[in-house]
DNA sequence: ATAGAGCTTGCATACGTATTCAACTCAATG
DNA sequence: CATTGAGTTGAATACGTATGCAAGCTCTAT
């Protein structure tokens, strides 16, 4: 049979009580020094593990955190943006420093995912990382607060949403990567991204767009702007729409999938980045160091990131008390804007 | 406190015994419909959850699979391969479909994640999703299998490696992209892509590409293979070496990654895709639809990978005997091969 | 009327651990 | 020699659920 051994096992080999292999095995000062070895060296010989369930049943905690993936309904299974898969390698990592587990989900909206967790002493706490507004499922995160159930989620402040949310600055790194088109002389811009509100990473880095242009005197509303969603093919399409119209100097992608999809169509026109268009996207996927050109971009920084959101979720669970926190991005330069 | 109702205060209010709610909750037909119903009502008033950790205690089984990642030394962690990106969707959709949790868990080497999770009782089962080749890691799977833990692992049947393996034949899907490179004509052709064992998928790709290559008389040793593991920079850098030597006709890249730093060295050099040389890939990544040109590479079924992984990981823990699996790739043909 | 069958419920217990409380040993102190 | 106290250990119990077993009930067939 599997793993049939029990404290108790040990506890009958080693000729001492099963209190005493519970606190020998968690090195209670308690247990003399000697028989605390001898303990351990039992345990280990017979393989024994302590059982998760029934400690987790006794301390009422699950040492496991969840990680709540909200889909971007378009996707399908095999194109997950990036950017969240650099999130998950990040907070698995920074789960696994703390000494707990992670329990990743893909969810979508209309499940009763809230409560699903941590009521059941499955997890001590919950990440939420979601594509676009949390505005979908404001009841459901009011939900989960009033249950007093922990979680942090990923995205922008915003005092109308229950919970703490940690995030990346996207006015700034719209204004930052805008202000460095700006100082290399480019006046006429595009921009492909979503500026409605459902989708409002994107909404706020145009807002940094439109910030920075507003500062040189420029003014946003006489530039272009296509609606897109992140993805290459919809870069692809909103950016033939814009050179159907007319020509910029520069277009700004909202995030770097876009700014793929942009390039290809600038070439299939018979035009090049950047001599004849720059481009610049956001989020520096890896990828977006090997396309022709190489992207001017705008990193987050996810191993941060994915840091903050458990050690923040962790006081949460310990009762401390945790307030938003926005990240700085930070430009990346390269070849897509000369 | 948080969630404190436990079956007894559904009991309590229902004037019934924490038995009855029991059965009531989980449909048992021993339990009146009326009764049934009347429970279920209150539970869900009551914002009753079951507690995973006394249940599974007492069911012992977790309901819970663990999927474990082992990393490629040289990846950071921004850059997962999204080859293990896109298995991570479809395993994780699987396994939620089949009414289970995934505990996800990147481990390297080193650590004793043998026996970890199933062992605890946190999981019922492992999946092994490795990068290369499993030998490193041999004697941890067979102590897996002594301790009669349930798990499954991705890549291809050894006959030299514990355990039930499922995987995609990476020999046919080597043949197949070259024998299309044949019917087009190419005849002088270079291979980026590691051949030593430590990395049996793309040994098994080039293999294929060997007997291809007999198979129309031409000789596999008289064309140049460089080594690289599967980065774009890699991909770059093998490149760069083979054109530094001489001008084939067509690459063939042991992984789209590579293959898109092909194309970029390609490019460096002043050539063109595909006029002046052809690049194949493997893999299909999302990426590689809109490379310049798109590439020409083989798709490996992820969703049905996942499903199966996830279906015959079940029917392991059932006690029903599984078998290896080898899956068939499909072609994908784009224009990078003209 | 009564035995039996079928349906419904409750009692009691086990799952394996962590922890409180009491007890015991032994040396030091008065 | 009695007393204290530190250092160790064990007995007992609780965590919340699921389930074997026994028992109660209702209804039918004899």
């Amino acid at each position: 049979m599997k793993s049939a051994v029990t404290s108790f096992d040990i506890a009958y080999k080693a000729g001492v009580s099963q209190s005493t292999v519970s606190r020998a095995l968690s090195d209670s000062p308690l247990v003399n020094q000697k028989t605390r070895d001898r303990i351990k060296q039992i345990a280990s010989d017979l393989n024994y593990k302590v059982d998760k369930n029934a400690s987790n049943l006794r301390k009422q905690q699950s040492k496991t955190l969840a990680l709540l993936f909200f889909e971007d309904p378009t996707s399908d299974d095999s194109s997950i943006n990036p950017f969240f898969i650099s999130m998950l390698g990040s907070i698995t990592k920074a789960t696994a420093a703390q000494g707990y587990d992670l329990l990743v989900s893909f969810q979508n909206l209309k499940d009763d995912w809230h409560a699903l967790y941590e009521d059941s002493h499955k997890a001590d706490g919950l990440i939420l990382l979601g594509y676009g507004s949390y505005t979908d499922y404001e009841h459901k995160l009011s939900q989960l607060e009033s249950q007093q159930t922990h979680f942090l989620r990923w995205g922008a402040p915003d005092v109308n949403h229950p919970g703490v949310s940690i995030g990346s600055d996207n006015v700034l790194g719209g204004y930052q990567v805008t202000q460095h088109l700006l100082s290399k002389g480019y006046r006429k811009f595009a921009v492909v991204g979503d500026v409605n509100p459902a989708a409002p990473e994107l909404k706020a880095r145009f807002d940094g767009y439109s910030q920075a242009l507003q500062e040189k005197g420029l003014d946003p509303n006489s530039m272009l702007q296509v609606d897109a969603i992140s993805t290459e093919l919809e870069g692809y399409n909103a950016t033939c729409r814009i050179l159907d119209n007319k020509q910029p100097e520069a277009i700004v992608c909202a995030s770097d999938l876009m700014a793929i999809g942009a390039i290809r169509a600038i070439r299939a026109k018979g035009l090049k980045v950047p001599d004849d268009i720059a481009v610049v996207g956001y989020d520096n996927i890896p990828v977006s160091a090997f396309s022709t050109p190489p992207l001017t971009t705008v990193q987050q920084n996810t191993l941060l990131a994915g840091k903050l959101l458990v050690e923040n979720l962790l006081k949460l669970i310990n009762k401390e008390s945790v307030s938003d926190i926005l990240m700085p991005p930070e430009l990346i330069v390269r070849e897509s804007c000369g």
